[in-house]
DNA sequence: CTGAAAGCGCTTACAG
DNA sequence: CTGAAAGCGCTTACAG
């Protein structure tokens, strides 16, 4: 109603010191009758404590998530479920888009510390030794998203397994040669274990002729590098995507270059994006469940600040979604 | 480096009184040397000042963010621009997502006008009498984008001309029978004025012809009506979808039951997404630039706060992406 | 269980 | 231009 209620008005409405609104508010024990007339002057006003007052407080009920962009494919749906986790909880939000700056990324650390926030998500791209030390200099529990931190607590997709899975699969279907169009090693989950897992998988079910394509995240350069992979003349007859976003780069060239998905070419990705299933053929790819990583998160965090233990690192667990996108050759026994 | 250098321990290095030190940061003369002292302090500490300790500051340098979520086409791209170009000038957008929750979001008026604001953006679905007493309820200048707010300052796609636009062409492709796939009229932005748009595109054309679906904004719903309709044994020519995610349940459906697109019928969105492009046949569709939107929001609510003047409605342009799902049939010349 | 006082890290008149 | 003091809206020991 009025702009201003503070917990003063609702003090002096009810009657008592400010200091026993302060503890009827944080639940702590407080006289029946006081808090009675406490709680009729709160609604009275419409009252809500101001949550950045809290200068001196032990706990601010703020979590600091700092993220690198808010248009990746998962990252709407990582911050819908911490953001409705944390609130349940009680916690306020405060999110930081890195927009992929680097110093910023490790200065936003220090500065969420200093805002006092009881604790820290921060979604990684990378992790570099200024990660390391911002986070050892703060007081504060962080929490890393989406790449292992050798020196905290990090929970990441199981890259390696979900990659092995794929690469057995294809072999299993008894394509010979493939091409990974991938993204650099700076991206340690993604960059090296996926691929790992990838060539492993591949290696197991025999399958040794595997060339690498470098590309990046982007649909652009996807587009560019499939182009000049499906022009070559013994092109290789799976492309094994980093992620889905490039297999739609595939997709595209595929088309201009009137090649047809999966006779001329298989495709896969890895992600498992609500769209990859509305293409045609449907993209075969493997779906990490972002949901329960980004609940897993919050939950790490808040355990973190009520001293509660947890695991150093913990992995999250895939599924695999079969499209149209692969050719189905010899079926091939492993074993 | 330490966790908490405050302006405190800046004024004591630098041999001045903290209100010295909070002068210089914002901006306020300070005599030569004095200021030479505080820089160095600051830089010795890596000093920042905590934003939410200005609890007596006139101006917070803080802008509340409310949307209905995080999970839509276009909300990424809105976010990154508005994060971008508060933080730019500035200022430390606070987000807050409601999940559609309409007593939150309107509670959150409130809220962040108690937080101490500067200014609001709130990204909305539909507007009720109870937001426009929030807004009234408050100093705080509030920016609606998306829909139209008539007592107060709003910022939304030119959903009519659009939709006039991309009926006209339709008509003008020979088509005489259509399909609307739509949203219920509780979002006056898309589910009227951009329905509007289209009947009078269409009527101008010539096609009077025009059968209503209702669906709404999610994929799964989209997929169920589009069964329905393509199965109808008088099907229309041509389904023209509230979204790119409807066009897409459209897609899906077509496949499932058989159809060609656009041979056995053709199909239009609303929106532009990046996937749009990558499927077969491309999507017809209009984009709206949500860039523009938001920079503009933006930028407005940062005007209100100066004080300046700003126009009570902005409309943000649009763009024909023609793809490859609508048949060409006789063209015919209007007028 | 409760109130008065001090404090959190800033900003803001107000003298000088 | 600058410092001492008061204040923002909360929380937190500390007596009682």
């Amino acid at each position: 109603m009025s702009e201003g209620a503070t917990i003063n008005d609702v003090a002096a409405m009810a009657g008592v010191a400010k200091s026993t609104v302060s503890r009827y508010l944080n639940g702590k024990p407080v006289r029946e009758d006081s808090a009675r007339r406490i709680q009729r002057a709160i609604e009275h006003f419409h009252f809500e404590a101001n949550p950045f007052a809290r200068l001196s407080a032990k706990q601010s009920k703020m979590i600091g998530v700092i993220l690198p962009g808010f248009d990746s494919t998962v990252t709407p749906r990582v911050l819908t479920v911490m953001d409705k986790y944390l609130r349940t909880k009680g916690y306020w939000p405060l999110f930081v888009n890195t927009e992929s700056d680097i110093a910023f990324e490790v200065a936003s650390i220090g500065n969420l510390a200093r805002m006092n926030v009881d604790g820290i998500i921060l979604v990684a791209s990378f992790i570099t030794p200024a990660h390391r030390r911002a986070v050892e200099s703060i007081r504060t529990p962080v929490v890393f998203m989406g790449q292992e931190f050798d020196a905290g607590i990090s929970i990441l997709d199981d890259n390696l397994s979900a990659g092995e899975m794929l690469g057995r699969h294809l072999a299993e279907q008894g394509l010979r040669s493939a091409g990974l169009i991938w993204v650099t090693e700076d991206d340690i989950a993604v960059g090296i274990r996926r691929k790992e897992g990838i060539l492993r998988g591949l290696a197991e079910g025999g399958v040794t002729d595997v060339r690498n394509y470098l590309a990046d995240f982007s649909y652009a350069t996807a587009c560019d590098v499939a182009r000049r992979v499906l022009q070559q003349k013994d092109r290789p007859e799976v492309l094994i995507c980093a992620t889905d976003r490039i297999a739609y780069g595939v997709y595209k060239a595929a088309r201009e270059l009137g090649l047809r998905i999966p006779e001329d070419v298989s495709v896969t990705g890895f992600g498992g994006y609500d769209t990859s299933e509305v293409l045609t053929p449907a993209l075969t790819t493997i779906r990490f469940n972002a949901e329960d990583e980004a609940c897993i998160c919050a939950d790490t965090v808040l355990k973190l600040i009520q001293g509660e233990p947890v695991s150093k690192t913990q992995l999250i667990g895939y599924r695999f979604l079969p499209g149209g996108s692969v050719r189905r050759g010899q079926p091939v026994f492993l074993k």
